[in-house]
Parts: structure tokens; C-alpha cells; sequence
DNA sequence: GTCTATAGGTGGATAGAC
DNA sequence: GTCTATCCACCTATAGAC
């Protein structure tokens, strides 16, 4: 293969990081311009229009982070500690002041084509489905409960500038879940 | 006072459901002009800027929150039931296909003017201080949990159009913080 | 307080040269 | 693949009549 897909891949990290900084509705082809150093109707060669990009960038998030998940199976670990791993996929989103794509995504799902809120369920449904099939209980109810503490956990973590008590929430959530699990370091 | 506040009041509960349900930057006055029935300029006479509107929505929308904490801590129940009943106001919140209007904001919120942001935070910030006064271990940690779990659970259901996951997922977290609640019924 | 008219800017997107 | 030039729709906001 010959053809180069730098350009496209640039352009796919600069609406991403827009997306999950400053939401679907607030980023403009102008600001990729900028970003990558092209001009703005360049952009419409690889992704004729906006929601092309969108679909493209959230099922690439899609596909890294189930991807991540199939590198934490392999591990041989307590589901606890895999727990652990999951929650820092999170952590390291918001490590660089992001929160997750498809919760910024989410919040304004209303005002996305039908397709991209789609990719957005999907990317939720998979999750959801990873984590029944590790919690204990194998309950569905809890492993949304536990997304829901994650997202909900990034998005009050990041507006308020203080990735610290991200990791104070996870904690709480895993005391409450394993009870006995006190001895257990989260950093 | 002869002034009528009307059209003012109007203004902001037009504004207020566009955030909650499509995002601060996904609305415009034109908007809000087609809800009100007034002509775009009209709006201008009431909220100079789109931010003043903004502003005026989320202290409106704070104080009313905080009343309803109020009401809360006047009845004569237990900590668990008082739980409940603040779930609730989120799950009132849900039920009519909405979020809580500062998880809307704080996704976007590098995207909004910093009067806007202290705002939104004073709102997660009065929520994080009742719920720590609620719960036996006065712990903020524990509280922000909560709160995280209750946003985070919002957003998911929300977003599915699965309203009743929400009540799973408050069921989950409160079956968690109280292992002997099982006999509680959340409706 | 609400209107018409309009300014000045930016949005996504297209045509066509190179 | 990237560019210049350009379109039209829409944005927030202002001026000034009623």
C-alpha cells in the first residue's frame, strides 16, 4: 500500500481531541485546519462531511478500547485487579484532560445523525457486555452501574480540574463492590 | 412590581431544555424565538449575550435544586430514604427525556465563558456538601461517588432512551452503599 | 418590550485549478 | 491531495422605529 493515510489519521486525533475536550458541536473544520496544518476544504477530501469524521473517529475509539479489553483477558488476574485495569483506561483519558469520547458524544446525542448515535450505543452496549461477563454477579443492572460511575466520575473530575478524585471515586466504587478488597492500592 | 417577568421566565425554560437535551452549543436565539414566539432581536431586550442566558439558567436551576434539599432534609427519615428521595429528583430530571443541566454544561465546559464554569461548579459543589453531611461517614469521596454514579447513570439512560436503567442503576449503587437496604423498594 | 432591518462573522460544503 | 475562491445558510449582536 502506497497511499498514505497520514493526513486522514491526523485529522482523525485532532476531531477526536476536539470531541472529548470541547464536544461534537463546538469544534469546526476550521480548527482541524488549523490543528493540522492543511486548509479547510482539504479536510472534505478525506471526510466529505462532518459526520463522516465523526463515525470515523468514534468507531476507531471503539476499536482501540475493545482491543484494551481483550489485552486485560488475557491477563492472568482476579477479576478485581482486571476491574482495576479497566478503570484505568479511564484514568488515562482523563490524565490528559479528556473525558471519554462517547460520553462527550452522548450528552448531545440528540442533535447527531442517526448513525453516529448508532456507533455510540454500541460502543456502551460493548462495554457493558465485557463487564457483566467479569463481575462475579454477572448482572448487567451492575455492570451499567459501574460505567456509570466511571463516565459520571471522569466528566465531575474534569470540569473541575481535579483528576485526583477520579481516583478517589474508583476507590469508593471497588470498596462498595469488594468490600474486602481494603488492602488493595489504587493509584 | 408591574413589570411583567414573563417573557423572562419563558427565555429560560426554553433555554434550559434546549441545554439539557441538546447542549449549549447545539442551540441558537433563533431557537428559542421559534419556542417563545418573539422575534430573535426580542431576546436581546432580556439576555444581552447567549452567556447572561446561560448564566441566568444554571443559578435559576441551582436554586431551585437546593430548595428541593431543603424539603429533603425537613422529613423525619432516614439517611437511606433521604437518599432516595434526592435519587428521585434526578430520576423527575430523566423521566421527562433530559439530563441534569450541569452535566450538559460541564462536558462543554472548556467551551463557556469562566462566569459559566464557576457556576456550574458551585452546583456540583453544594450537591457534594449535602450528600457528605447525609451519609454516615461524612466522606466527600464518597459523596462525589454518588454524584458520579447518578450523572453517569443519567447520560447512559438517556442516551439509550432506556429510562429504566436509571432505576437499576440507583437500586445498584444504594444495594451497595447499604447491603441490608434489600428490602427497600425504588420505583 | 417587541419589532424590522441589517451588520459582521463563521458554519459546512462545492467547483475547479494545479 | 491540496489549494484558492466562493456559496449560502446560520450565528450573535446592534440600531433605531413603533
Amino acid at each position: 500500500m502506497t497511499i498514505s493515510t497520514d493526513t486522514k489519521d491526523k485529522l482523525l486525533d485532532a476531531a477526536q481531541l476536539m470531541i472529548q475536550t470541547r464536544g461534537y458541536n463546538a469544534f469546526s473544520y476550521a480548527d482541524l485546519a488549523k490543528i493540522v496544518k492543511i486548509r479547510k476544504p482539504s479536510i472534505h477530501y478525506h471526510y466529505p462531511a462532518k459526520v463522516d469524521l465523526g463515525i470515523a473517529v468514534t468507531r476507531r475509539y471503539r476499536d482501540n478500547f475493545l482491543h484494551c479489553l481483550t489485552e486485560i483477558d488475557k491477563l492472568q488476574s482476579s477479576w478485581l485487579d482486571k476491574l482495576y485495569d479497566y478503570a484505568n483506561l479511564y484514568k488515562e483519558v482523563l490524565s490528559v484532560n479528556r473525558i471519554c469520547l462517547c460520553a462527550a458524544l452522548a450528552t448531545d446525542i440528540h442533535t447527531l445523525p442517526r448513525k453516529l448515535q448508532t456507533e455510540i450505543r454500541s460502543f456502551f452496549n460493548d462495554n457493558v457486555d465485557w463487564l457483566t461477563s467479569l463481575i462475579p454477579n454477572k448482572r448487567k443492572e451492575t455492570a451499567r452501574m459501574i460505567i456509570s460511575t466511571l463516565q459520571g466520575g471522569m466528566i465531575l473530575a474534569k470540569s473541575h480540574n481535579e483528576i485526583d478524585w477520579f481516583t478517589a471515586i474508583v476507590q469508593e466504587l471497588i470498596a462498595k463492590l469488594s468490600p474486602t478488597a481494603n488492602g488493595h492500592t489504587y493509584k
